[in-house]
DNA sequence: CGGTATCAACTAACTGACCAGTTGACATGG
DNA sequence: CCATGTCAACTGGTCAGTTAGTTGATACCG
């Protein structure tokens, strides 16, 4: 038993900080979250977070490289079927809310770094290659281009985690079925 | 002359604070953002800002509250062509990147406030409305409801505003025209 | 086997910088 | 001379990052 719970689990507390943090960030932001309610909401210590992961920063880092990996094999393309593939997006996003909002944290608060994160980059070459051969088959329209519609899609995908409060407030409330044909059928409409 | 430029002007002071305050939290966010950097960058200081809107948070409302002012009726919409619309929106984007900052911002920040922007408000159900009444004369589809619609005709036009570093890395570079291009396209795309 | 040395994991308390917000004095125009 | 606009200096609290020390598991030795 002493593999299954050591007492002192260098492993288990790196993964407690990065949990906690995913979850600090996505709600404050980087320069918003607190250090001291990651550690406590890990139950941990802020020593251990600067052990592990060097500085806020850095944590940041970690968190979202961590979800980045998380996230870009869990919902694979599909280029004969980019609506329904749009539509996949849709529930992961409605499933894992966090990951839109830190998503969007990294974009206005680490612009200009000039750092990406690699995977990311990989990953999305490799769709925009799926999407292209696709369209070298004749499977989807040439109007766009491959990368074009690629990021049209994605966009398109993320059309309900994205919305200020305001429209919420004059749309209305729609059902959860609604909000996903929604953005498949524009999907669709794009292909046409 | 006295009226034009008096040594003491409450009015102008204002309006550099104002114009400060918007480039810093568009920058910076609500949290991120220093009340000393506003106060020097408007040529004044911290005092005037605590004395014309209150705190930090009452700044960053006023702020927002005025960039919405002069935002919403700066593009007016025609439900006759949704197309060119979104192409106007883009344009007015490209124009003034700061206002789309700003409004993430807003919805990442102030989310479940519970407070929302009245004029925002208003003009977004007077939008709708006037998709609504176009879709009774036959003019647009009806496969979307008014307000479903005018969200994703609103999210198409943000589609160059809101991509991670990534993408762009990955898509090279585009035209500024090209770029229009799409938004118009797309757009025309969901009205078929 | 019992004692102990060693090291990684862990912790509480501290520090120094920074920052939102305040104050009270001074300037200026009417 | 007073209303109002302006400002430098101050304050109290907060927060990222550090330090010095404790605990517990394991390896090693007599």
């Amino acid at each position: 038993m002493s593999k299954d719970a050591p007492a002192r689990d260098a492993e288990a507390t790196r993964r407690r900080l990065l949990d906690a943090a995913t979850g600090e960030f996505a709600a404050y932001g980087i320069a918003g979250a607190r250090v001291d309610r990651i550690a406590a909401e890990a139950r941990s210590n802020k020593a251990q977070i600067y052990h592990y992961f060097g500085s806020k920063d850095g944590l940041f880092d970690a968190v979202f490289d961590d979800m980045c990996r998380q996230t870009v094999d869990a919902v694979p393309i599909d280029p004969a079927d980019l609506p329904e593939y749009a539509g996949r997006l849709h529930d992961s996003y409605v499933e894992r809310p966090w990951v839109q909002r830190l998503a969007t944290w990294y974009r206005l608060e680490r612009a200009g770094s000039g750092a990406v994160v690699p995977i990311v980059v990989e990953s999305t070459r490799a769709k925009v290659r799926a999407v292209a051969e696709a369209q070298e088959q004749g499977l989807l329209p040439t109007r766009f281009s491959a990368a074009e519609l690629l990021g049209l899609v994605l966009h398109l995908s993320g059309f309900w985690s994205g919305n200020v409060p305001e429209y919420d407030e004059v749309a209305g409330p729609a059902s959860a079925a609604r909000r996903r044909q929604v953005v498949v059928e524009s999907v669709a409409a794009l292909l046409s």
